[in-house]
DNA sequence: TATCATTTGTTCGTATGTATC
DNA sequence: CGATACATACGAACAAATGAT
């Protein structure tokens, strides 16, 4: 399936320089690379692998080229338009994002601070104490597996049980909260974007494959959310569904 | 922005006809295409170039290049994995799957038969009569544009008002098949792949970039689905999100 | 408006490495 | 092991888009 491409390969090795640069900020959103005359003496290599190292580059999604201008840092996509629905949970199983999945290896638990990616998520700036738990999680019935993480602000965890046990089931999460009296409420999100290669790698995806990307974020009645869950899937094996029931009082939808 | 490359430049040609080749049935889902010593020959040009036509069509997802074996015809994904939930319908705005856009351009409707792409939406085999109208929507505030398209089995459609107006809005439709007296349920599925090169032309979407397809299918009680919607959106511009609370009877999620 | 330098796009040629059968 | 097929790498030349002169 997904044909590895060889990591040693030069224009691989370039490109992950150049993807280095890029997240040590070298080169920040917006932004031009050097042009291929630049890299080509940067990297002592040929204008073909200069060229194949920016292909792989694009193709990610990382880096956008405009014919006779030249190679620019693509901004982090803020969705622009949003979908929204309105919807009453009435399904009680406890599934991870709706799905029974296996952990496929030990979760990792580990402390750390917002950042310009997480930080929006819980309406949060940066810098703020997170705690954050990775999954590999696997269907092994449909052969597939997905990435999942929970993140939750230290502030929320502190002086509850949550503290002492913090590689705890999404569900453990939830149920300690609510038990600790809050009223939950909850927003999920469904997009798609392309896969990071650890991530391509972590998941098994075949190369022109989108990932699947949904959040839930979970409120409890105050200003701020209390937790967020993010799950990853092949968007070329997985879906999510919906189904859908009008309420009495509702009319139809459309 | 989505740097559009020459259209006729040999690659593009070369790719432009083994993507007809392959929609014509010559290469179907996992045959081999030509090794690329073949295509040189078949198309009289160089390995460079059958080699960027290839990388073409594996950026589109089409074919899957193996090392030492060849180019493969990549089946179409059937998802393994759906991630299922139950929801309840509240809103009752006329959006088109819960949004509101413009109309772009006049509504296309013509009548067709289902395939293999669009029978297992409705639950019909292949060669029943369809009625199916495409638009393309637009979000002026978010410089969005969206594609719509609306199926319908010619058999729900006969000996209604609807028979009268094939280009009806979505919301008319439902109106008109909830006043005959149907008990309308609903199924959304939200799922992401990469545009093909039309959908791309047609939604202004920059390399590297996924859609997201929202599916809604329509069911009256009965045993087949009475109406498809289908929504694809820009995914690095656009994404679905649910605002979810929880039942007075429903326990916490996941 | 026209021209020019810069930058990316396209196309050829050639050689060698590596995976598959 | 050999034949076939794709992957990597270098060199070279011209085309096309962009922005400044």
């Amino acid at each position: 399936m997904g044909s590895i491409q060889r990591p040693g390969a030069l224009y691989q090795q370039v490109a992950a320089e150049i993807r280095n640069a890029i997240s040590a900020g070298e080169f920040p959103p917006g932004a031009p690379l050097p042009s291929e005359t630049q890299l080509i003496e940067r990297y002592k290599v040929s204008r073909p692998t200069v060229r194949n190292a920016i292909a792989a580059l694009r193709s990610e999604g990382l880096i956008e080229v405009v014919h006779g201008k030249g190679s620019f840092v693509r901004p982090t996509p803020v969705p622009a338009l949003t979908i929204h629905r309105t919807i009453t949970r009435h399904d009680s199983a406890t599934y991870v994002l709706g799905h029974r999945w296996e952990t496929a290896e030990p979760p990792q638990v580990y402390r750390t601070e917002t950042t310009a990616a997480t930080g929006p998520l819980l309406e949060l700036g940066e810098g703020e104490a997170l705690v954050v738990a990775d999954r590999i999680l696997a269907d092994p019935s449909a052969g597939t597996r997905a990435l999942h993480r929970t993140l939750i602000p230290e502030s929320v965890i502190k002086g509850t049980p949550l503290a002492d046990m913090p590689d705890a089931d999404p569900e453990k999460v939830y149920a300690e909260l609510a038990a600790a009296g809050r009223d939950l409420t909850w927003t999920e999100t469904v997009s798609a974007r392309m896969p990071q290669p650890e991530e391509r790698a972590a998941l098994g995806i075949s190369e022109a494959t989108p990932v699947l990307r949904t959040v839930r974020v979970t409120y409890d009645g105050t200003a701020r959310p209390i937790a967020a869950e993010e799950l990853l899937v092949d968007a070329a094996l997985a879906q999510v569904a919906f189904r859908i029931t009008a309420a009495e009082d509702a009319p139809a939808p459309s």
